[in-house]
DNA sequence: ATCAGGCATCAGCTCCACTTATCAACAAGG
DNA sequence: CCTTGTTGATAAGTGGAGCTGATGCCTGAT
């Protein structure tokens, strides 16, 4: 009879209705039971608590509640009330209008990609909170993605096997040029290596940025270097050297910057987008996956028209 | 299948025991059920809910709470600390430790009684509430005991037939004099036909007072009317003239006045304490009755012996 | 490849909760 | 005072829900 233990909640709304109608018969028939079932819960119920909760004063009189009766009454309303609470959110979660997506990024991604996933997310579901994880350390972002503490995570490079993976993008390093100084094609690898270089701090894209060069037989060498991606830019905009730098980190709207391809090519970074296999996403993660794969897609085609 | 409908206690409280064990086998164990129970709890609340709750990575792994097990979770949690909390409230409320009693009174017994009994309710159950109403009409004190406002009443007079009441003390009405006007016996009725008195302002009790006068053939001739029941000591002090009042309302210990029976007696107020008859009382109330019908039965003796 | 640990499933049984029908209590009205 | 209507309690019966125990299947580790 311990009361946590033995409590069900088709009791309190019983006694919710029973203590709202005045009458058992009324609150069966609100609650679609019998009399007898309606008062056979009302005695289950004051047997879990050792007391009466009504006074019956017998023949058409309403009943009255108890004071153990109208403190029940109290707590069984807020019970109810958390309930319903419970119901409607678990509804909305389930529709996607609501949640939460923990995501993991780096930096260019943060940078090119989510701002204008996010302001898409953001405008179809306004009260879907996304969080940002960004970190350069792709096994890092594996590492939480397989604890559980990231939702979904952009990705580069090779991932374990419990990670499922969608293809987004492939993100080529093309070389930022003065348009007199190369031609309308790809730019030839010999040529870097008579030319001063702007790049990037030390990072692991920078990392893959030199490595491929030594591989095409490029030995860089850098006039410049900065962590700053538009200061890149300007530096080849001032005549100070070329740049190798990933194509989505470029804004491509400015013409005195020619964007051009290696000959040959340093392998491109393939970016795609992964979470825990055999975990559930939350509908709202899943509509995140659909949006990024939609808007990498439409990134695709004007990527592909927009280069040489 | 809607939530608030088929939810049940039990099967949020197995849960948390899963997501905090980490698996069913151990949950059961922890809730003294068989794993088979467990899995089949689990599997009925996610039918409710109609989405899986946990992610079963399958071999000795623990399960992990999906993202909608997790909003679940939080709300399971707030749900059963509710009810957990009904249950040590109940349990105090039956104990008699809380609750709150509202008192119907009268302003005899607010000054003369209840300070001494409400000091010993609370020194006894400092955690019960109580709460007084006071109002001189003695019907509108029985109204509100009858449609529940009041838990416990002190009436005088009659009572319908379903209140019921325990008979506490009789207040006799007493002549207040110089102790060197009177005797050491009671005061003869027709000498009040030849002194200045002094009354209370008009109020049910004085009301009570001046008939009880007039039965037994004395015409008052008031000099003064106060409110205030010490004024009214007061001004006999000083050779005003006698007073009729209510024994309660008198401060026994003062040797400059003189307290004297009435020859013949006006009929005096028989103080009670009642209460809707058939309806459950709190253990508050009844032991607040307790303490007042024992508080009452002292008084009555000491009365009894002060007075000549 | 075998083993161990974990959850799902099935069959069977018990017991609970509901319905139907009837009873008892009480108030109101003739 | 008796009748009538309204109310909750109760008994019996039935269907289903929930538990147990046994088994199967999956997975990771030895």
């Amino acid at each position: 009879m311990s009361l946590a233990r033995d409590l069900e909640l088709r009791h309190l709304t019983a006694l919710t209705a029973v203590a709202e109608t005045g009458t058992f018969g009324r609150a069966a028939q609100r609650l679609g039971y019998t009399q007898s079932a309606v008062s056979q819960q009302i005695a289950a119920l004051e047997r879990t608590v050792g007391a009466p909760l009504f006074d019956r004063p017998g023949g058409p009189r309403p009943v009255t509640l108890t004071p153990l009766g109208k403190i029940l009454v109290d707590h069984a309303g807020a019970v109810l009330e958390r309930v319903d609470a419970a119901a409607t959110d678990i509804e909305r979660f389930q529709a996607g209008t609501i949640g939460r997506i923990d995501i993991g990024t780096f930096q260019s991604v943060s940078t090119a990609l989510l701002p204008s996933l996010l302001a898409r997310l953001r405008a179809e579901r306004p009260n879907i909170e996304a969080r940002l994880v960004e970190d350069d350390d792709h096994e890092e972002l594996v590492r939480q993605t397989i604890d559980g503490h990231l939702d979904v995570s952009f990705l580069v490079g090779d991932t374990p096997a419990d990670i499922e993976t969608i293809d987004l993008i492939v993100d080529p390093f093309v070389v930022l040029a003065l348009p007199d100084v190369v031609g309308d094609d790809a730019v030839p690898a010999p040529l870097l290596n008579d030319t001063p270089l702007i790049g990037e701090q030390d990072s692991p894209c920078q990392r893959t940025v030199d490595q491929g060069l030594y591989a095409i037989g490029v030995t860089p060498d850098y006039v410049f270097r900065t962590s700053d991606n538009s200061a890149i830019a300007a530096m080849v905009r001032a005549g100070m050297g070329m740049a190798v730098v990933p194509l989505l980190s470029v804004e491509l709207e400015d013409p005195r910057i020619a964007v051009r391809h290696l000959d040959p090519p340093i392998p491109p970074r393939r970016i795609a987008i992964g979470w825990r296999r055999d975990r559930t996403l939350s509908p709202a993660a899943e509509r995140f996956i659909e949006i990024t794969r939609e808007m990498t897609a439409e990134l695709r085609d004007r990527q592909l028209a927009s280069i040489a």
